[in-house]
DNA sequence: CTGTTTATGTAGTAATGCTACAAAAAATAC
DNA sequence: GTATTTTTTGTAGCATTACTACATAAACAG
């Protein structure tokens, strides 16, 4: 009677990837349809399904239980909340006839669906990794260029919160300088969407001989992960449109989020209680700067 | 026949909301029963429905109908897909004991439903009437401090792209100078999360002083905008989680896409070709990077 | 090759969504 | 205020749809 496990399902659609070697023959057929066009499927009837994918009805509804669902009805509520958020770039090329509204509407669309992706293929193990060697840093040095200059400026004033040290060092000759005189203990960030870079590249490999850990934040499988002891791959759709929103960037804040909330409650007990005080400060900084105002 | 121009629906449970006025009375019941508690509805069979809002099963269809969607089903489906957003966040506290797994599922999660939450609170004529200004501008400076600071930064790398030079000074004193000597012609962006801060309200002054147009990208109805030709509000949902990530940064970048990618629109027939040459001599620079290294 | 298990399809059933029509309510005209 | 039209809502029936019991076919073991 017992198959296998059924998958406790949140995105039915990453669940039948992953249940397609359980599957029977036929409802694999199903299971192939399904992958190759499910927008079309969600428009679809039982019957239409069973057809598209060369099989009876009942193997379709056998197949939806496989995979975890009441039934046909279910599978296909699940399908379209999977699918919201996939859905959404669909026609989203920008066109200059369009309002502002359309503009706002596609742009965001694009946002959260590519940041969907990038969640479904982040690699937990990667995260984990760089997680346990920030977490035992005495100091965390974050290096990027251009946009990814950017992330790393952001990740600088996000981990001083958690009580620990850092510094973002934004020119390559700065950069270079700061990573020969880390000392082991220390954790350098490095982060290259190309990870091509070669100012990165040499910035990692300095940070290494003087003994620190290297961490890289990179779009793939890049040469500067051979000078790294962890490396994060933030993946992401790429899309030639000119006027297309730089997805890497916005992933990588979010992936500078999940690093410092972990590492955050990592040292929970023992910083934790600091940070009241320090939002304190900060608004206190605000009325300070009306008295230093004019230079 | 023709009652109102049925919405081509994108989220559904916003156009019910929108709806709410033109639907009649016993339809405006299952508006109201839906938007209750839409998630039960989902379970729900159109029997099941009709019953729970008092009403008949082809009133509920008519209801449908009215709305834009194709019938029951469709409507349902359409349901889904909203509440795919809308549902994420729930049970997303963060928790020591969390797998990284998770925390990345919890993070992601908050992240993509609060850009969600913010596109439907985003003022379309406020941005309109930003971009209008941004188009016409000769050279725009941005203007930021902490989180904001790292966003004025990323919109000054992105704005050059299509035209557009601009700057975005980071220290206290920079800004006012740079403010002070801005003109007619210029735009200046503020950019402040929580409004009040006193540095940034005297740039957006003295900017405004010297005769540039002043636009605010601000959180909420704050005193900045008095001082501000056009204003952008991105209502966040606060969050008091020290660990919950700091969505108004991302959202923010968001906005700055829109605007860089609406101006570059604007002024593609000019500078659209100028776009793919700047992009080579990026590659170029990573190459150049070698030779100039050792400091 | 035979018996057993597993996988798939056929045929029928219950229920679901939908439509034609009628009753009721509201609006308008006189 | 009544009559007539228009609009709104409900009733009853129909066509489809999803699903289930059973039978057949395929795979496998001995």
């Amino acid at each position: 009677m017992t198959r296998f496990n059924p998958p406790a399902a949140e995105n039915v659609i990453e669940v039948i990837r992953q249940s397609l070697d359980d599957l029977r023959k036929s409802e694999r057929k199903v299971a192939e349809t399904v992958l190759d066009n499910p927008q079309h499927i969600l428009g679809a009837t039982l019957a239409e399904t069973a057809a598209l994918a060369l099989v009876s009805e009942p193997t379709v509804i056998r197949f939806c239980a496989a995979i975890g669902c009441e039934g046909f009805q279910d599978f296909k509520l699940r399908l379209a909340r999977s699918l919201a958020l996939g859905t959404l770039p669909t026609g989203s090329q920008l066109e200059s006839e369009d309002t502002t509204s359309e503009l706002i509407g596609k742009i965001f669309g694009y946002t959260i669906s590519s940041l969907d992706w990038v969640r479904n293929r982040l690699d937990s193990r990667q995260v984990s990794q760089a997680i346990q060697i920030l977490s035992n840093a005495q100091s965390i040095e974050f290096f990027g260029l251009g946009a990814s200059g950017v992330v790393a400026i952001d990740a600088q004033q996000k981990f001083p919160l958690f009580g620990v040290p850092c510094g973002a060092p934004t020119d390559t000759h700065q950069q270079i300088m700061t990573a020969a005189m880390m000392k082991p203990g220390d954790v350098a960030v490095v982060i290259s969407n190309t990870g091509l870079t070669l100012a990165m590249i040499e910035v990692a490999q300095t940070a290494r001989e003087s003994g620190a850990k290297v961490i890289a934040i990179t779009g793939s499988r890049s040469p500067i992960l051979a000078e790294c002891d962890a490396g994060i791959i933030i993946e992401t759709l790429e899309n030639t449109n000119i006027y297309t929103p730089a997805i890497s960037r916005i992933a990588a804040l979010v992936v500078i989020d999940i690093l410092s909330a972990a590492v955050g409650l990592r040292r929970d007990a023992e910083h934790g209680e600091k940070f009241a005080n320090m939002k304190r400060l900060l608004l206190g900084q605000r009325r300070r700067l009306q008295n230093t105002k004019k230079m």
